[in-house]
DNA sequence: GAACGAACCGAAAAGGTTTTCGGTCGCTTT
DNA sequence: AAAGCGACCGAAAACCTTTTCGGTTCGTTC
């Protein structure tokens, strides 16, 4: 039943076909593959050289099956397509995949009903551990079934106080952009926002206004809600441009809004960043580089959010873990848009 | 040792405890739990309620120690950032996580030392199968461990032309996309590639081209072969009307290419699709639904790719698996950019 | 009433590894 | 030379489930 160019009608090597070959025991066998001590050196080198022989590899079930522990976590996204999901869990697969643990992906769609269905045979192939990471900084129901081994909740924190979450400092990342607005000399700030019902959306408002408000600047306009789409972003600069002429910097709710709005001040003449300077948030690559000027974006630092995850996840592994909601900061990037290319 | 809200204290149910509280053997609570024959209705329905009781769930360890069989699949990406390997992990996804199929997911990070890691490790945990997503379409080098288990090669096909391959027909995807233009009229049709290093880019070209010769049309200028960036497609647009003002369709090597190119027909003044049709490859949502008007584009069908691929690895498990290269079909999506929006 | 068959249940082994603990051997010390 | 000690090795149990096969019980039939 093998199949590939590999040893073709072998079954795997055993620790007892290792153990055969070097004339000793398995005991000694796994003592000598393992690094323990008791063991001659002569031995432990045959030991080694017959299991070279055979490519001999461990049967980490048997392993997992023993210790109770089997090295693997679940990482359960609810929005696999989604492009915030997908650094997070590059993230957290480098910070596990540098150590000795592996990965289970499942993807639950946003359905509840298949989200059961995965945990419950994560929980049959007894993960170590758990990361639920969600589709958008909206709180989320905590899990359905209860779980023994530790979860954390990553992007989306989880509804229940007492359940570890890690999410992005929205609120700080609207503070940084308006800081960072400021510190280029601009003072006449509008902000066209997203969809008003992400709280993404609105922390990032909460922030923006309370730097405006430690300025003593006020905002120009009214905080505009749409949607997240570029389209949003050429409608409202349009509408803003006709209102408030004198504006010479607009934040936008997303990197895909600021296009749009890049779009129609190009349209009406306005150079930027020397008349008005634009920026966004998510430091979405192909957006902020696409863009003429290339864009100022607020980097949300998502990989090392999924890296956080990770890394908490180990600790609770061990230990009891804390509860409550964690926050990871972001930076921003600094690009044509707000600062002249040098 | 137990963490959370769940049943603190207490270890996993295990098989015997449901036995004990059953009144039966473990022999017996197994056949009942598994729905086999020769169990009385009765004793099953004890050892169904014990089961529930205790929230009892098999231990998928011990079960693949024994059957031999883990159900378990090993997903290598070697650039899970890139926006290709993505759709085709869901896709693979998609079809694994129907059925009783768990999927590791590894990242190399186009490192041939990570690689070989990672497919050690998977192997000590004895996946069933395992599929290599590359990052482009153009031919990896084979794996470099001897595996005993079916590989499938996604996306990036094998070198070696015994493996098992599935991936994109770019060629047909630039017959496909040629011969939508010249249904919509055009007959002045340039080509705006993308980065001459890679395949997919020659490929296209190599559709695009057949598809005119059969049509008996010549290609407007030469093929236009820059990077993947908007940028070069606002550039090389620019240099097409210079050279060729009657150019009434560009055929694009990607959607970002397709952008720029969009961008410079509107500063010139050209009306899209009226005057000049455009359109792209790869269907990439945020380009597509963003660009005035929305971008045609030819998409790869890249889930479909991923569920083949599943698929494929699903049939090789039982049956010895075929060999060589397989091509998933591609699809042309209709925009506005090439056809009014009605 | 005895024998037979069917239906149901349980003991045990298997799968591969780690760990504990007891055993063997050789060398040193008195 | 005997006792003791240290170094090394091996037998066996443990982890949990599935499957086989032998055993028990009960009902039925002659």
């Amino acid at each position: 039943m093998a199949r590939n160019p590999a040893p073709r009608g072998t079954r795997a090597a055993t620790l007892s076909d290792v153990a055969r070959l070097a004339g000793v025991s398995v005991a000694t066998a796994s003592k000598a593959l393992n690094g323990r001590n008791h063991v001659h050196a002569q031995t432990r080198e045959r030991v080694l050289q017959a299991a070279a022989q055979l490519s001999f590899s461990p049967n980490s079930l048997a392993r997992g099956l023993l210790a109770g522990r089997t090295g693997t976590v679940g990482l359960l996204t609810s929005d696999l397509v989604g492009r915030f999901s997908l650094p997070i869990l590059m993230g957290a697969e480098d910070a596990f995949g540098a150590g000795q643990v592996s990965v289970f992906l499942c993807d639950a769609r946003g359905d509840a009903i298949r989200e059961r269905h995965h945990v419950r045979a994560l929980l049959s192939r007894r993960v170590d551990g758990l990361i639920v990471v969600g589709s958008s900084t909206d709180p989320r129901p905590p899990l359905a079934d209860s779980v023994d081994v530790p979860v954390i909740y990553a992007y989306a924190p989880s509804e229940a106080p007492d359940d570890l979450s890690i999410v992005p400092d929205n609120v700080g990342a609207g503070r940084m952009a308006v800081e960072h607005l400021i510190a280029c000399g601009r003072t006449r700030i509008a902000h066209i926002s997203g969809d008003r019902h992400y709280s993404a959306a609105r922390d990032r408002v909460t922030g923006a206004l309370a730097a405006l408000e430690e300025a003593g600047i006020p905002l120009v306009g009214e905080v505009a809600y749409g949607t997240w789409e570029e389209g949003w972003g050429r409608a409202a600069a349009g509408m803003l441009l006709d209102r408030r002429p004198d504006v010479d910097a607009v934040l936008c709710g997303s990197d895909q809004v600021a296009r749009g709005v890049l779009d129609t001040l190009r349209e009406r003449g306005r150079r930027v960043p020397e008349d008005v300077a634009v920026m966004g948030f998510d430091n979405w690559e192909v957006m902020t580089t696409g863009a003429r000027p290339r864009l100022t974006s607020v980097d949300m630092n998502l990989e090392e959010l999924g890296r956080a995850a990770a890394r908490t996840l180990f600790e609770a592994l061990d230990a009891d873990h804390a509860k409550g909601t964690r926050t990871v900061q972001c930076r921003v990037v600094v690009r044509g848009s707000t600062a002249p290319d040098a």
